[in-house]
DNA sequence: CCATGCTACCGTATCGTTTCGACATTTTTC
DNA sequence: GAAAAATGTCGAAACGATACGGTAGCATGG
């Protein structure tokens, strides 16, 4: 009796609201939008008729009159990583204080489905997007994808991102800094065989985080040994192999700098399966704090990322430009601060090998 | 020079291809969508045109003539809880396996924010809309900001949810058996004081896993301690106050059971705090698992809900109703297990309180 | 008294698609 | 060989909203 038509009730337009104010179309739209020229009785008339109606625009047609969603997009590579989330958290802050609305895509690192997203968000008509490009995609088809829309990229960068008007700004932390730092502090503390789990250095970022980290070695007059860096997928499963990997081998590393948060927990739990005590048979540094960070045992030692604010300023950039304030790309590299803890501490003394000696 | 004119480059139109092709634009449309009645020849000469022009169709123009999205969308409580990105996935997965696209919004479990992405979604015309209420959220008025919209409830639910005609379709687990379960779990190992730290009442939810709590006791002819039961907000830090709560009180409980990943997290760190041993002088259990609680020491038990499967049959259950597949409205249970871990063992002996001997 | 300037509305073209009927062709059928 | 049917293409009318030009009505001022 019910099922022969499924969608039955059509949605109530502007023109029902119009008929039942007894007004016209444009005087209400006029009403709804700058509100300029219309009366105050006519538009209380006209409110209570769209109270009445439960009204709501339709911002399809909205967006085709305006050729302008108020509409941004975001792809992130996982959402179930809370690095990305805290980054779109930072987007929808910004974005919903100056009244735009956010479009989430999770491209689960996979570059076809990153592409499907970009798409949909072009064919939406977004106004904007940012980016945090999938490992195996490509930097630069952008514009191939998105036709005209602008985009910022965040977090991950190819060699392209930045010079080439593929996009319009990018956004995150100086990544070869960063991992200086991190690998000083273990130095530091005595290391000198310093294992360092990479994301694939397609991406910039990994890169980067392997050049702070090849610096830092060779301001100790250490060169990197080529059997210590490992590169992994950025998932657990990967930390978790390379991890394995390096504590197995005769002359394991006395620490490990993990270049992101789930390779850092594969590598806590390959530690773990190994019997291995944290720190004091190996040293744990990640990067990518996390809010639960300190659930963990040992409390893991990171380099921290503002996520947050990444995420809040790729969504300035990116409206910035938008609207046109400033044409200008911009570059912005937010600082990362180390939260020491207690997964690093000096190297567990033992005879030192042929090879340790002639490198120290 | 050229910041005069912001957004310069109109997007590329049908009628820039049918120009570009030399046809009319219906019969690019016609190209485009049902294949049929267009010659081999001329669907290749159309296909060559798009590509060269890098046309998409605008998906504005497209739904506000078919007066249907093919888009879902949900409304989390909180992104950055992975139960409920576990469900966002399995949104995903069903949809995108059907061809339509989620719109995701993050309530962070406050009913305004909930209703605005609501009103957003319905303004966006989606085709309909999975929801999981903010705790504060009432449970009725949907219908009142969505319009003719179709939902369907997932996890929460309140009292109006599965009865009134708010909802075509309810998915989520079976909270009474799960608690009851869990609880029985306890008893078993010996445990007579078994706190009990609750989300909200006001979400249905949260109430039958309290009575699934109360039913279990009682059928070890236990009374229910009021002072046993405390109810928090569902984070981390809500758990981590009423845990501290109970165990600081002379009569502490030997278990605590939490409902929610949240709260159990805040609830261990607790613990911690206070240098108590888990499970040795408490036994912890939680609800809704999550991939890294291994990494945890001790690692926690937990009753797991099929977040995945809850987002998939969500999605399908919608997609049905929208297609017309089925006008009845739906409620589906899926099976939760208990993953039994290390965070439970017998309670410690120690003297029974005069109190505990009455009730023994 | 007419030109001018407000105010408060209204009619209509337009945005980019799809659908439906119309219209040529070509093919099939008695 | 003509009628009927199938095929391939096109023109025009929506879909729901906004912007723009128009137009009354009225007051003002020289």
């Amino acid at each position: 009796m019910r099922a022969k038509r499924p969608r039955p009730r059509r949605h109530v337009t502007i023109r029902d609201v119009a008929r039942a104010a007894g007004v016209s179309v444009s005087t209400v739209s006029a009403s709804i939008n700058h509100t300029d020229y219309v009366s105050a009785a006519m538009r209380t008339r006209i409110q209570t008729a769209i109270e009445r109606l439960h009204y709501r625009p339709n911002d399809l047609a909205r967006g085709l009159r305006l050729q302008h969603t108020r509409t941004i997009a975001v792809v992130v590579p996982d959402l179930s990583n809370s690095f990305y989330t805290e980054i779109v958290q930072g987007l929808e802050d910004y974005a919903g204080a100056v009244n735009y609305t956010l479009l989430i895509g999770d491209s689960r690192e996979r570059a076809t489905e990153e592409s499907k997203y970009l798409d949909s968000f072009h064919r939406r008509r977004v106004d904007g997007v940012v980016r945090i490009p999938a490992i195996d995609a490509r930097g630069v088809e952008s514009a191939a994808v998105l036709g005209s829309i602008p985009v910022v990229y965040a977090d991950r960068f190819f060699r392209t991102s930045r010079v080439k008007k593929s996009g319009v700004g990018c956004v995150g932390v100086n990544n070869a800094e960063a991992a200086f730092d991190a690998t000083r502090y273990l130095l530091g503390l005595g290391h000198r065989r310093i294992g360092i789990i990479m994301g694939p250095a397609t991406v910039l970022t990994a890169a980067e985080r392997l050049a702070g980290y090849s610096r830092a070695l060779r301001s100790s007059r250490l060169s990197v040994n080529a059997d210590l860096v490992r590169v992994a997928d950025n998932q657990m499963l990967g930390g978790h192999r390379e991890a394995i990997e390096l504590l197995t081998r005769p002359d394991r590393p006395t620490a490990i700098f993990c270049t992101n948060n789930m390779m850092t927990l594969g590598a806590l739990q390959a530690i773990q399966e190994l019997k291995l005590k944290c720190p004091k048979h190996v040293s744990l540094l990640g990067f990518d704090d996390f809010y639960w960070a300190t659930l963990l045992r040992p409390r893991i030692t990171m380099v921290r990322q503002p996520a947050r604010e990444i995420g809040m300023t790729a969504a300035r950039v990116l409206i910035d430009f938008i609207e046109g304030h400033n044409g200008m790309k911009s570059e912005h590299f937010l600082p990362t601060t180390l939260m020491v803890r207690e997964s690093c501490c000096p190297p567990p003394r033992r005879p030192l090998s042929a090879k340790e000696r002639r490198s120290s």
